[in-house]
Order: C-alpha cells, then sequence, then structure tokens
DNA sequence: CAGATGCCCTGGGCGC
DNA sequence: TGCGCCCAGGGCATCT
C-alpha cells in the first residue's frame, strides 16, 4: 500500500526519467483508472503531446506538472504502479490500465490491479501551484517542512484517536495505516489515545517519531510487504519492511522489550502496537 | 460532529 | 487440482 515514502520514492525516480521530455500518445483502457474524466479519450487528448516541467508530491499524490498549466494527477490507492518500460517494445503486464508514451522512446505503464487507483488532468495554477482537486489536504510532513510547534498547535486543535487522526488525510497528507503503526510505535503511544490526552513531551515524541521513521523509510525506498505488490519506477522492492517494528509482526517478540506484539481490528482494519512499549 | 459501517476491487493464501 | 472463503485497505458516501 503506497504511502508517503513509496510515493516519494516513485517521485523521485519519475522526476530523473521523465522532466523536460515531452509525452507523446496515450492509451487508456481501463476507463475506472480515470474515472473523474467524462470519458478516457478526453483525458487521453490532453495528457498527449506535452512537456513535463517538474513532478511533485502532496501526501499520497504524485503530481506531474505539464505545459499549458495542466497537472496530471496520480493516485496509487492501494495496489497502483507507476512503471517504466524503457523499450517499450516488451509486452505491458496484467491489469496496465494507463499507458503514455514519450517522444524519443520509452513509456510510462500504470498498473493496477485492484483498481483503487486513479489519473486525472487537471489545471495546475502554476509550477508549485494549488491544484482544486487537492484543495482539502492537510501538511505534508515532508514536504511542507512542518516544525514539532506547528505540528504539536494542530494536535492541540484536534479531539480525536490518534491514529485515525494520523491518517486523516486532511489533518496530515501521506500517512497510512503501516506508517501510523510504525510511528505510533517509535513515539511509545497506543494508537486508541485520545490526541488531548498526550502530554507535551509525547508530543514532540510523536513528531520526532513521524519525521524519523518517514524519513528512514524514504531512504530506504519504501516498504514491500510479502505480496510484493509495492514497486519503484524499474519494478524493484523496497527495503524498509526489514526495518518494520510491529507492522504484520504480530505475535512475535517486540525489539525493545521481547514482549508480544499484538493486533486487534477496529472497522475492519487491523493495527499492530506493542503493549509493553506503547501507553 | 466524531465515529462506525459499507462499498469499490482482485490476487493470494488457506482449509477442505 | 480446484473451489469457496477471507483478507489486504485508501477514499468516499452515508448513517447515528
Amino acid at each position: 500500500m503506497p504511502e508517503l515514502p513509496e510515493v516519494e520514492t516513485i517521485r523521485r525516480d519519475l522526476e530523473r526519467q521523465v522532466v523536460g521530455r515531452w509525452t507523446d500518445s496515450v492509451l487508456v483502457s481501463g476507463s475506472r483508472s480515470v474515472r473523474r474524466h467524462p470519458d478516457a479519450a478526453a483525458f487521453a487528448a490532453g495528457v498527449q503531446g506535452r512537456q513535463v516541467l517538474a513532478v511533485q508530491r502532496r501526501g499520497k499524490y504524485l503530481l506531474c506538472h505539464l505545459g499549458g498549466d495542466h497537472a496530471l494527477v496520480v493516485h496509487l490507492g492501494m495496489s497502483g504502479q507507476l512503471l517504466w518500460a524503457a523499450g517499450g517494445g516488451e509486452p505491458a503486464p496484467r491489469h496496465t490500465h494507463v499507458v503514455v508514451a514519450f517522444r524519443g522512446g520509452g513509456e510510462l505503464r500504470f498498473v493496477d490491479p485492484r483498481t483503487f487507483g486513479q489519473l486525472f488532468l487537471t489545471t495546475a495554477g502554476g509550477p508549485g501551484g494549488t491544484v482544486p482537486e487537492l484543495a482539502h489536504l492537510g501538511l505534508d510532513p515532508i514536504a511542507d517542512g512542518m516544525d514539532a510547534a506547528a505540528f504539536a498547535r494542530r494536535l492541540g486543535s484536534r479531539r480525536a484517536r490518534l491514529k485515525p487522526l494520523l491518517m486523516d488525510q486532511r489533518f496530515l497528507a501521506g500517512i497510512g495505516n503501516l506508517y501510523a503503526d510504525e510511528i505510533l510505535f517509535g513515539a511509545g503511544v497506543r494508537g486508541d489515545r485520545s490526541s488531548e490526552t498526550l502530554s507535551a513531551q509525547e508530543a514532540r515524541r510523536l513528531y520526532r517519531a513521524m519525521m524519523e521513521i518517514l524519513t528512514l523509510a524514504i531512504e530506504g525506498r519504501g516498504s514491500s510487504l510479502a505480496d510484493e505488490q509495492y514497486r519503484d519506477l524499474y519494478g524493484r522492492t523496497g527495503r524498509y519492511q526489514a526495518h518494520h517494528q510491529v507492522y504484520g509482526r504480530e505475535g512475535g517478540p517486540c525489539r525493545r522489550c521481547r514482549g508480544r506484539i499484538v493486533r486487534v481490528q477496529t472497522g475492519g482494519r487491523s493495527s499492530f502496537f506493542c503493549p509493553g512499549c506503547q501507553r
């Protein structure tokens, strides 16, 4: 499940690969992936024949700024992949829904078995400008360089359980189920704690854990789980899964206290934590 | 209005 | 070998 570190890894790959280049033909074979557009042909016509000016990220969204003040926005959902094919000759993998060919060779493929991901074309409002469809997103901990004081202020303005709050994209953009669990463990607090019960010290620990874990996960090029669904632009897996402390480690020994990692279900979703290390 | 639930969707793992 | 079942969950709509 691509979250901030995985999307950032793909953004960096994409920046090196396509900035300055011009799109050629665009092929849409899965209309669910471009569902914000009335028809796939209009989407394809809007994307083709433009120069890629910059590739940015806001939370879990990728923004490819194109000439003509347009932005191609990509959200990978649960199982989406962006894969670069240098030759263009090799057959596209199963569940390839969109293919953007580039002048001078190479193509970008959007592959998404579960079809929760999507692409859409919108107005950019200039390079680094605001995309109206993403106006609801909160600050991005990495891209917006949020400091500890701003985080504490923001935390103090809300009264909600910590884990859903960390995952609320209007509160903070980019954190999903996996990194929320890792961050909460890193901070030594439980996800079902209410935000207003945190001491100033705990709030600072939460901020530090968030920044450290996201930074290390980006350095590790993201997390690929057992299904190896997450791949970078070149189809390679991430390495950060080796550093997971709680996520997916139900029943396993806590690396800090040797206690057992617990899994609980809330709203049909799993949370992993260490009862010994998190209060 | 916070919180819970259901829906979208497919591949993989498991029990039989 | 294969079938049915369950699980993964981001984002959004819809309730209480």
